[in-house]
DNA sequence: ACGCCCGCCTGTAAGC
DNA sequence: TGCTTACAGGCGGGCG
């Protein structure tokens, strides 16, 4: 669940908590935790390292090293976890990899579902979509993405691909706020209807970011702290089936494609 | 190329 | 009460 503005979120309390700080030691565990590359060869890279910059490209967080221009990517996929433990803290089920700091705190990647995995690049796999979170993007880019496609605006609006970041929750928010229907052809879409769409993924995000994120009743995502975000207390549609739409007091409508959720009110939505 | 679906995983919760 | 089933969804692969 962790999208763009959870990752943020990490990638602020890195950057104030862990750069500047030098590994040393890593013991990676879970045998699909490291599967792009050797984990011998990601242990001997980390070890020693200095941290000395914590970035995020999309849903990817990436952790500069000293002695070379590759960083550690971590992508916690759907339940993976970042935690910075104390000195003696024990470990969590399901931690597939320690890091130790020279002042003796940890870094512990925990994942349950095994999905998330650690490597070590310079870059993220495969091309990148703009990142929306970016002050420089713009109603334009936005507009590039869309132009000229059949596909349903939602499934879009998920391709990191195209558009780096967001997933199911900020997809259907955005969506909602922008006024627009998932499934409209993602071409359909008219100049101010783009310009709201845009606008709505902005604010979105921001707010998301603002109140650190979104932990669902299942407690999926927490900060490097292992605290919850409070953002799922501001979704407006998203996990609010039957429940009456903020703007027209309808009942939201959930429906399933494949098999995946989607959140809206099939009145205020077009 | 494009658009869409399934499989990968396990913890949680609802249903019988 | 205890078992079974559905569900959560990012992403890569594969299909039509």
């Amino acid at each position: 669940m962790p999208e763009l503005p959870e990752v943020e979120v990490l990638r602020r309390d890195l950057q104030s908590e862990v750069v500047g700080a030098q590994v040393v030691s890593v013991v990676v565990t879970g045998p699909r935790t490291v599967r792009r590359q050797d984990p011998g060869a990601l242990v001997a890279r980390l070890t020693g390292a200095r941290l000395t910059a914590a970035g995020r490209a999309g849903k990817y967080l990436l952790v500069g090293l000293d002695g070379g221009s590759d960083t550690l990517v971590v992508h916690l996929r759907m339940s993976g976890r970042l935690i910075l433990t104390d000195a003696h803290g024990g470990c969590a089920v399901h931690t597939h990899a320690v890091i130790r700091l020279s002042d003796g705190r940890e870094l512990h990647f925990v994942d349950p579902r095994t999905f998330g995995e650690l490597f070590i690049s310079r870059e993220p796999p495969g091309p990148m979509g703009a990142d929306p979170f970016d002050p420089r993007w713009c109603p334009a880019d936005l507009a590039r993405v869309l132009t000229g496609r059949q596909a349903r605006l939602k499934a879009l609006l998920m391709d990191q691909r195209r558009l780096a970041g967001l997933g199911n929750i900020y997809s259907d928010e955005a969506l909602f706020t922008a006024g627009l229907r998932f499934d409209r052809p993602a071409g359909s879409l008219r100049r101010a209807e783009v310009g709201r769409l845009h606008g709505a993924i902005v604010d979105t995000l921001a707010a998301a970011v603002e109140h650190r994120g979104s932990t669902l009743g299942d407690g999926g995502y927490v900060d490097l702290h292992g605290r919850p975000g409070a953002h799922q207390d501001h979704h407006r549609v998203y996990a609010r089936e039957g429940r009456p739409c903020l703007r027209c007091a309808r009942p939201v409508v959930r429906l399933r494609l494949g098999n995946r959720s989607t959140f809206l009110c099939p009145v205020c939505q077009s």
